[in-house]
DNA sequence: TATAAGATTTACT
DNA sequence: GTAAATCTTATAT
């Protein structure tokens, strides 16, 4: 089952980081083919308050215009001029705040995610946030487009952890940031961190 | 107009 | 452990 809207237009954009771990991603291709995979590391970024966000104190370019839509969309940037990164965006209109989907462990799709990162190594297909976009087909064309649709999707899949197997820290490669630096705003799942696979994932 | 730095990954020393 | 690859935006000429 696709999210709600209402998850991504939550005002807490913590709590959505928080929440989006154990979800599931999905993309489908022009030839229909289909990639999945759960959600194990997220980080949370708080627009106009928050000096790490591209969107600290309101900052409107080209690229960032898409943050200041109604929670639900994706904002994908190019990251040092090499690599694709998604967010979520989430919260109300003209609210610019995104969670970075950083790590997935690959589940639906895996032959296909192999041949785009030409790698067979299961362990490192999408544990990071340039990786990750590459086994999932994931570019600039997927840039504002709505979470519930047919290219790019969430759904819940029920999967059950306990609140303790949620870890927390500071952000990574953002030491710019000042104050905001130190804030615990990346959160990812104790077990589903590569390359160790978790047995709470194997009943799917 | 030019330069610097960044929400990273990979290969090589 | 270090370096290279190389796009967007900010800040300085």
């Amino acid at each position: 089952m696709k999210l709600p809207r209402t998850f991504y237009t939550q005002c807490d954009v913590v709590a959505v980081a928080k929440g989006l771990l154990g979800k599931v991603l999905y993309t489908q291709d022009d030839n229909g083919c289909i990639t999945g995979g759960v959600i194990i590391e997220t980080e949370g970024y708080a627009g106009a308050q928050d000096r790490a966000s591209h969107a600290y104190k309101n900052r409107r370019t080209k690229r960032t215009e898409v943050l200041f839509r109604e929670g639900g969309v994706a904002y994908i940037y190019l990251c040092y001029g090499l690599h694709y990164l998604m967010n979520v965006v989430t919260n109300q209109i003209e609210i610019p705040h995104a969670v970075l989907i950083r790590a997935l462990h690959p589940l639906i799709g895996i032959p296909l995610m192999q041949k785009r990162r030409k790698t067979d190594n299961i362990a490192l297909l999408s544990a990071g946030p340039g990786t990750l976009s590459v086994a999932m087909g994931i570019t600039k064309a997927h840039h504002g487009v709505d979470l519930r649709g047919s290219q790019l999707w969430i759904e819940d899949a029920k999967i059950s952890f306990v609140e303790e197997e949620i870890c927390s820290g500071p952000r990574i490669g953002i030491d710019y940031a000042g104050a905001d630096a130190a804030l615990p705003w990346r959160f990812w799942l104790a077990s589903g961190v590569h390359p160790r696979l978790s047995s709470i994932f194997t009943s799917l």
